[in-house]
DNA sequence: TAAAAAATTTAGACTAACCTAAAAATATAT
DNA sequence: ATATATTTTTAGGTTAGTCTAAATTTTTTA
């Protein structure tokens, strides 16, 4: 029994609101996150509990079931390979390629997927920085710091985003901060958190705490 | 307002049934081609006679409006294109494409067609030989010729199929008959109208007419 | 050209995915 | 600990796309 467009949206949204550690999700993040109404949601999460994708008791929130967590990752390595195929080979900017994904990753196929992949050369990283799950469903998150938890002093590399939104990410090309760039927080206002960075070890600028919040970098 | 897959999907098959002539479809042949009982075939006849994509009386078939058509080009052109970057890019079979790029047609974003076709060098017909609509939406149907048309004697170049069912193409991949092949008319059988054609001046086999009458071919 | 056959449409229902409004359960605050 | 607020579920509807059975129209045949 195939899983409809709509159930594989719920789980991947599921699995991304439950985090690392699987809490469980409530009916109003979910009807928050799907764009629809608590109610809909309710019925979704009956259907969904019936399949055996998710943990769900009445008030109690959702959490995925190991059957729903494996469609849930294979929905995200598929979403994100066809990102690293449109960045990668069509020429998208990394800011037009989200939504396009959105509708890529319910394409059914195995072989397709496991096609794209090596056509594309096994990408371990999709263009926003995020892990690609392998074939066998094994997604490791590497822990990434954010922004604003690196002192004045400190050089770090530019890893990946938070916020994937297009304007944020045309916000970070217009700055020159890319995928791989090296920051050095040079000064931190204690009245806004807003910091003053060299990228490159050329240009400075002053990013807000909204920006920071949403920079994901790693000690080098 | 957007096309639903299903929309698409009735569009491209009346396309295909109406001919180059633009000839009047069966409700009947719809329900057939389309896999679903006539009463829905009659549903669906309404609402895109309402949307303006069809010329429709009742009980008097139908054909695409100009809008109509249009909708169907460029779906036909999505397919094809999705066809080539299945055999060219992943190195998929010509036997293998045309299910998933059923699906893969329906993904909405000129820009992704576009830069798509870009991608595969702007090629004009697809893994089976049938022609690309441009980006325009023209679309011109080489005419080539039924193998059966063929006198014994004659020499020419495979360029496509008629029928595109995954059995078919493997009986050709088995019998060395691919697209560009040169094929030479040996002999014809009064009985059975089967015949004895030499591939690329090389091995000589038997085809049926079944097989005949779904290869398109090209004097030279 | 009237009867029979075939094709098509209409009527009435179903499921998936949504909705609003109301009821029930849970959480929070006095 | 009760009243109030918030969250969630239930009840009852809608739309798209499908179905079967029955009615109607068109086509074919005798
Ligand atoms: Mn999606
Ligand atoms: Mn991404
Ligand atoms: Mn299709
Ligand atoms: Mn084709």
């Amino acid at each position: 029994m195939q899983n409809s467009f709509t159930e594989e949206n719920y789980l991947k949204i599921i699995h991304s609101l439950s985090g690392r550690e699987g809490v469980e999700v409530s009916t109003n993040a979910l009807a928050e996150s799907t764009s629809t109404r608590a109610a809909s949601v309710t019925d979704m999460l009956r259907k969904l509990a019936e399949k055996g994708l998710i943990h769900y008791k009445k008030y109690q929130g959702v959490r995925l079931t190991d059957s729903g967590e494996k469609v849930a990752i294979k929905v995200i390595r598929k979403h994100r390979l066809w990102e690293v195929f449109l960045v990668e080979k069509l020429g998208f900017g990394w800011d037009e390629v989200h939504d396009i994904a959105e509708e890529l990753e319910h394409i059914p196929s195995e072989i397709l997927v496991e096609k794209l992949d090596t056509f594309l050369g096994h990408p371990r990283f999709d263009p926003h920085g995020d892990p690609i799950p392998d074939a066998k469903g094994n997604l490791t998150e590497p822990d990434y710091t954010i922004l604003t938890d690196i002192q004045v002093g400190e050089k770090v590399l530019m890893m990946g985003v938070l916020d994937h939104a297009p304007s944020f990410l045309q916000h970070l090309d217009r700055s020159g901060i890319t995928l791989g760039a090296v920051i050095e927080v040079k000064e931190i206002n204690e009245y806004d958190k807003s910091a003053s960075v060299q990228i490159n070890g050329g240009q400075t600028l002053f990013i807000s705490l909204e920006v920071s919040k949403n920079l994901l970098v790693q000690r080098r």
